[in-house]
DNA sequence: AACGCTATCAACCGCCTTTGC
DNA sequence: GGCAAAGGCGGTTGATAGCGT
């Protein structure tokens, strides 16, 4: 055994507002591509796939967030019945919409018509209308696809917490989960470059990192080969201050902006 | 007020596909 | 064409908020 550095170590478990600012700060220098190349250059120590996923799932600007509206819940069922558990695909047809989320949504809905079936199988049920459930026989087998069986009792794994707001209402918490993403985007927006675009006002595209020319457009990927990845590595050496790393992190988007 | 159950959401895991060498 | 690495996808799990008893 030997001295593990902590950046060996891979971080699991919910992000915290700062992995998330400083994942979108990497992804808006980097890209949303190179996953395994943001995970190591951004100091995050968690793995591409996870970085991916957090950017997918939560931290893209596109996302919408909210309650499904009627409509897409019927794109859902439309589509579902056509493409099945195409999570990704039927994700496309829904802009602002996640394959997790419809992939969640689909589930909640499927039980809740699966209990409706099961109070209708049942003999002193009058008939039900699953009328629209008929759409949903790509599952029919597809009680079990949603039965998860439940959870299993299980010692909490710890090291679950964020860290930040352990005594926070659970509104309050709720807000936090909101506010924090919006948070992040509004952070990105420093007075420091927002010389370089306008200010943000809760659209992507005055973003500085996330503006149209993007930093990655400037450059073709050949450049990024260059030892980009070690001197990543210096600016983002991790401080205990940590404020710091993302002013670096600024610092850098700029200079790829303005050359 | 306390407890138990359900719904919802975020995140991980493993497999498959794509891409680069 | 074969191999390895990275990315993408679908399935599953765990935590927690919300609601009913």
């Amino acid at each position: 055994m030997k001295m593990v550095q902590d950046q060996e170590q891979i971080r699991k478990g919910p992000w915290t507002e700062q992995e998330d600012f400083q994942l979108v700060c990497f992804v808006g220098l980097f890209g949303d591509r190179r996953w395994d190349f943001i995970a190591k250059v951004s100091g995050l120590n968690r793995t591409g796939k996870s970085c991916r996923l957090r950017w997918v799932n939560y931290l893209h600007p596109d996302l919408k967030r909210g309650k499904m509206t009627p409509q897409e819940e019927r794109l859902v069922l439309e589509l579902h019945s056509k493409w099945g558990n195409r999570w990704s695909r039927i994700a496309r047809k829904l802009p602002g919409r996640t394959d997790n989320e419809i992939k969640n949504y689909w589930r909640t809905h499927m039980r809740k018509k699966a209990q409706e079936k099961k109070r209708a199988m049942s003999p002193s049920s009058s008939s039900s209308n699953c009328s629209s459930s008929s759409n949903i026989t790509t599952t029919e087998g597809g009680e079990s696809f949603y039965d998860t069986g439940g959870k299993k009792p299980k010692a909490s794994s710890g090291g679950k917490k964020t860290g930040g707001g352990d005594e926070v209402k659970e509104h309050e918490k709720r807000e936090q989960r909101e506010y924090s993403l919006d948070d992040i985007w509004k952070d990105i927006n420093l007075p420091e470059v927002s010389s370089i675009v306008p200010v943000y006002d809760g659209n992507l595209s005055s973003c500085p990192l996330m503006a149209s020319p993007r930093p990655w457009e400037y450059c073709s990927d050949s450049l990024w080969k260059m030892d980009l990845e070690e001197e990543s590595k210096n600016m983002f050496l991790p401080t205990p201050s940590g404020d710091h790393q993302f002013l670096s992190c600024y610092e850098y988007g700029k200079a790829s902006l303005t050359g």
